[in-house]
DNA sequence: CGTCAAGTTAGATGTATGTCGAAACAAGAG
DNA sequence: CTCTTGTTTCGACATACATCTAACTTGACG
């Protein structure tokens, strides 16, 4: 895993005063390991019908969503629905269970917290 | 442009009652129009190389960082590290300049906070 | 001017990804 | 058991992407 949970994709507040070539850096930044390993959450993200995905089971009552309402919102096959929700599950981002005849998903909010307390500033740690 | 800047990926805390299929949403969903304008956004930063780049800007004295500091972060050729640095400033996460010999780039916090902000709660709207 | 160094752009290539239809596969309902 | 509903798997295809080499642009310095 990696050790920091930090904006590091945020600028540090502080006075623009460098002329120099290779000025140092003022925190450590993200290192290779966490990179890769964050890269794929954000491409698992990084497309329309995903997006959108995540969205619609995110805004249903409960917080979950079967895939009969998924579907019915695109103009896509249910394979290829299917196929995006395995992404999404695969990254971690979404949970699923059957039950009865249909096949409900939701949020790991947990997930998506994280990545969004990288790209900015967090005004509270949990 | 979207008219809405909440963070519609993560559910509101509500109880698990739903037992019957296509439970109406609780909050208007992402559109499919915002999706296809956030997911360039996310797509640009699903990207080790990126994000290592954002990063190393971010934590950059001043929050801003020369192209050299960057290439020698990386067993990438320069021209790599220029492809990568055309797509993040494309998507408008970072602005660069050039003063004298070198080429200096910085991040658009407000950019990533937006992002931030879709992918989770916000303790402050600002 | 002429030359060097720093970055960008252009072109080419191999790999990865999104999309899809058809078919196979659960799980309940009657 | 049989039918219905819904999901997953499997190839196949087109597109997009990361990366390289080579050539170009721009500014600094004699």
């Amino acid at each position: 895993m990696s050790k920091q949970e930090l904006p590091v994709l945020q600028p540090l507040a502080s006075d623009t005063g460098s002329t120099a070539c290779c000025t140092p850096p003022t925190r450590e930044p993200l290192g290779q390991a966490d990179a890769e390993e964050l890269a794929p959450l954000f491409k698992a993200i990084a497309d329309p019908v995903r997006l959108r995905l995540l969205s619609l089971i995110a805004c249903h009552e409960g917080g979950e969503a079967c895939v009969c309402d998924l579907t019915d919102a695109f103009d896509l096959t249910g394979p290829t629905i299917s196929h995006h929700l395995k992404v999404l599950r695969k990254a971690g981002l979404i949970d699923c269970e059957r039950r009865g005849t249909w096949v409900y998903y939701w949020i790991n909010p947990a997930v998506l917290e994280r990545l969004s307390a990288i790209l900015g500033p967090r005004r509270g740690t949990s």
